[in-house]
DNA sequence: TGTACATCAGTGAACGCGCGTTCACTGATGTAC
DNA sequence: TGTACATCAGTGAACGCGCGTTCACTGATGTAC
C-alpha cells in the first residue's frame, strides 16, 4: 500500500502522477501540465499513465478533484482559526479563500478557468461541491427564515471570489492586508434589514 | 488605407491578424489562437506576422489592449442605457461588464487569465486602465470627501468581477437575472454610513 | 519626369521541438483448481 | 503447496501533428537627386 520501491508496479502511480501534475501547475504554470511532464516526474515511462487516466482531460479531473479538497481544508483552517462568531467565520473562509488561491495560483486557475467550464468538457468535478457547502453553512445564520438562500450566498462568493482573481491578475498591486480588512467589511452590511 | 484587395502588400495586416485572433478566440477558445493560424485567416503565410508582432506574446498584447477597449466601451454602453442617478449608473456599469463577460468568454479569461499576470509577463496592458477608470468615476459620488476611494473602487470590482467570473466558470447556473440583481442589491449598502 | 537604390512586407521551404497516442512486448500479480 | 493461466501495469520505439522560428528570396514602396 505505502510502498514506494521500484519494481516493475508502481503501486500507487495513480496517486503520484496527480502530486506530479500538482508540482508542475505550481512551478511552471498550466502550460506545464503534460502526461508526458508528468510521467517523468513520476519516474515512469511517458505512455504509463494511459492505464490510469482518460487522457489529459481525465488527469487533469483528478487533479481539480484534489485541488478541490484541498481548498476546502484551507477554509475550513481558516474558519477555525479566527473569531467564532457567525461573522468571524464568515470573514474566516473569505480569508482561507484568498489564501488558497495566493498559494496555489495555477491550481485556482485550473479549478476556476475556462477549460474547466468549455462548452465540450465534462463538467466540473463532484468535488467542487464540497467547498461550496463550507460557503452555504458559514452564510446560513444570516438568512432570513424562508428566503433564498441564494443570493446571499452568491453575494459573498461573488466579493471574494473576485477579490482573490484580482489580485493574481495583479490588478490589486501588492498584498494589502487593510485593503482586504476594508473590503471584507461589506460583509457586515450582508444579510442584514439595510 | 481602408484598401482591401490582394497586391503583395496587405496594408492592413496588423489589425487584420488581431481581428482573426479575436475570431479565433472566441470561436476556439485560448488554444485556438496561434501564430500559425492568424496568419491562415488573414490571408497571409505564417511567416508574415513575425514583421507586426514580437512573437505570439506580442500578439496576444496586442489583442488583449483592443479587448479592454471594447470592454470599456462596453461598459459605457450600459451605462448610458439605464437609470441616470449615481447610483443607477454604478449598476449599468455593472451590467455591461456582465455582459461583455458573458459575450467575450476567451477574451475576458484572456484579460484576467493566468497568463497575462505571469511573473515572467511583460505585464498588463496600458488599456487595462482605461475599464478601471470607468469604474472609478462611477463610484466617485459614494465615496466620503477626504476618504481613499480604493476601497469602495476595489469593493465594486471584487463583487462584480467574481460574479462574472463565476457565471463563465458555469458556478451560478444558467442565467438569471433576478439573481444578479439581488447581488448587485448589495450595491445599495456600498459608501453609505451604515 | 526619370532613374538608382534602400527599405519594407511579404513568400515558401525547412528546422527542431514536445506533444498525445498507438503498438507489440514483458514482467508481476492474482486466481482457479 | 504447486501449477497453469488470465489479467494487469508497466516499457520503449515509433507515429503524425501543429507549433514557433529561421532563412534566403522577391515584389512593392518610398526617397534622393
Amino acid at each position: 500500500m505505502t510502498e514506494e520501491k521500484k519494481p516493475h508496479h508502481h503501486g500507487a502511480l495513480r496517486e503520484a502522477l496527480i502530486a506530479a501534475g500538482i508540482r508542475l501547475l505550481e512551478q511552471g504554470g498550466p502550460d506545464a501540465l503534460t502526461l508526458r511532464r508528468c510521467a517523468a516526474l513520476a519516474g515512469v515511462s511517458h505512455a504509463a499513465p494511459a492505464h490510469h487516466f482518460d487522457g489529459l482531460a481525465g488527469l487533469k479531473l483528478a487533479i481539480a478533484d484534489e485541488g478541490f479538497r484541498r481548498f476546502r481544508d484551507c477554509m475550513l483552517t481558516a474558519e477555525a482559526q479566527g473569531d467564532p462568531s457567525p461573522r468571524g467565520r464568515l470573514k474566516g473562509i473569505c480569508r482561507g479563500y484568498l489564501a488558497f488561491a495566493r498559494a496555489n495560483r495555477a491550481m485556482f486557475h485550473l479549478l476556476f478557468g475556462y477549460e474547466m467550464s468549455a462548452p465540450h468538457h465534462g463538467g466540473v468535478p463532484d468535488a467542487a461541491r464540497v467547498g461550496y457547502d463550507v460557503l452555504s453553512r458559514c452564510c446560513a445564520p444570516f438568512v432570513s427564515p424562508g428566503s433564498d438562500p441564494r443570493a446571499i450566498e452568491i453575494q459573498v462568493w461573488s466579493l471574494i471570489h473576485g477579490y482573490a482573481s484580482l489580485s493574481l491578475a495583479g490588478r490589486i498591486g501588492p498584498d494589502d492586508p487593510a485593503l482586504f480588512e476594508q473590503v471584507l467589511a461589506l460583509l457586515d452590511r450582508v444579510g442584514n434589514a439595510s
